[in-house]
DNA sequence: GTCTATAGTCCGATAGAC
DNA sequence: GTCTATCGGACTATAGAC
């Protein structure tokens, strides 16, 4: 292929890079960090170990990229999508965010193994799933949902994402099934009909 | 020692098997099954891996012998409690689960985190827990719960232990806070008020 | 950028002494 | 029931050739 005289886009780089991310992702979903090793997914890759370590630097540098380059961005899409609409509404931002994971099952999957795997003070991304959590929060809150008088949003929204955190695990444990649908049924039962006509 | 004729008490064994079990629970709980050493729960008890095996057999006999023996039969004791009432009330029943989840953290931990691991069909208690959660709804589904007229229990039984679920891990994650507490905000949430006045 | 080779550690499990 | 000794294998990471 020498013959060609393409400029030599570094395609190899970035081809490899994203190929052993995407790897990573099946890998820490399906074993977590302390079940991965770089052997099977330079095996995966079709590379060595020590190709694999020239990309990332060490089994930790992987784990942060992957959840700083691949997972972080489209949360944050989200969040920012809401912050300024008028009367935002919360049934349809949990909603987008379903819709969203329900098209990356790896993805969702590496989070929720990761997260309770995270748990342990000890753990490399410990610090990151903490932080998350409340930086989630917190801005959540600075948003002026519209939602019935009484509703207390704090309460609202931690159970909320407390169920959906449940609730796809469920759906992982049963991929046939619709995310979607599944959350729908939730949405009715977290935010029931009498009291939240016109509110979703 | 052959001279005592005590009947052979045995409770050497039982000590070293109970405090094995304890370890194991934990180890499971912060690292999970493939982060578990067999060698490190042997440090934890005072023994070697080889006299750790002696009693288990493997690390999957470990691990089944932990799901048995430890973590089942705290379950289905809450369940058969319920199965009696007359008019049962499914708040309360979550109520009682969550006051025993309460004080049992480290089986908590262990619970989230094998339950994560085990999405992956491959995982050795992937089969635990998919008809764990199945046997759950199903014998759930037969008590004649006494609800709002409008309630779809099906869909409340399913939202309800997901939100358990999550909310469980963010307690897990800032264990200095009240998982009481916190259910009765997740409870007032998922059975607002007017319309469960009389229900719960 | 990818490889081979290697260092050094840890793993689960077994055999057999006591 | 617990130990020592040991097997065979997997792991992360580094050094250095190409």
């Amino acid at each position: 292929m020498l013959h060609l005289n393409r400029p030599k886009k570094r395609d190899n780089s970035t081809d490899s890079r994203t190929a052993i991310l995407n790897a990573a992702v099946v890998s820490f979903g399906e074993r977590g960090y302390y079940g991965t090793s770089l052997q099977k997914i330079a095996n995966t890759v079709g590379m060595t170990k020590a190709g694999v370590l020239h990309h990332v630097g060490s089994k930790e540098g992987l784990l942060d990229i992957v959840l700083d380059e691949v997972y972080d961005p489209c949360t944050e899409t989200i969040i920012n999508n809401f912050r300024m609409t008028d009367r935002p509404n919360v049934a349809r931002m949990w909603r987008e965010v379903v819709a969203i994971n329900a098209k990356r099952p790896e993805q969702v999957h590496m989070f929720s193994t990761l997260d309770a795997e995270a748990i342990d003070p000890k753990h490399p991304a410990h610090e990151y799933f903490r932080k998350r959590d409340q930086n989630l929060l917190e801005e959540m809150l600075q948003i002026p949902w519209y939602v019935p008088g009484s509703t207390n949003i704090g309460a609202l929204l931690q159970a909320g994402f407390s169920m959906m955190d449940g609730i796809q695990l469920r759906w992982l444990r049963a991929p046939e099934r619709d995310l979607n649908q599944m959350w729908a049924e939730c949405e009715a039962e977290l935010m029931p009909m009498p009291m939240w006509e016109g509110y979703r």
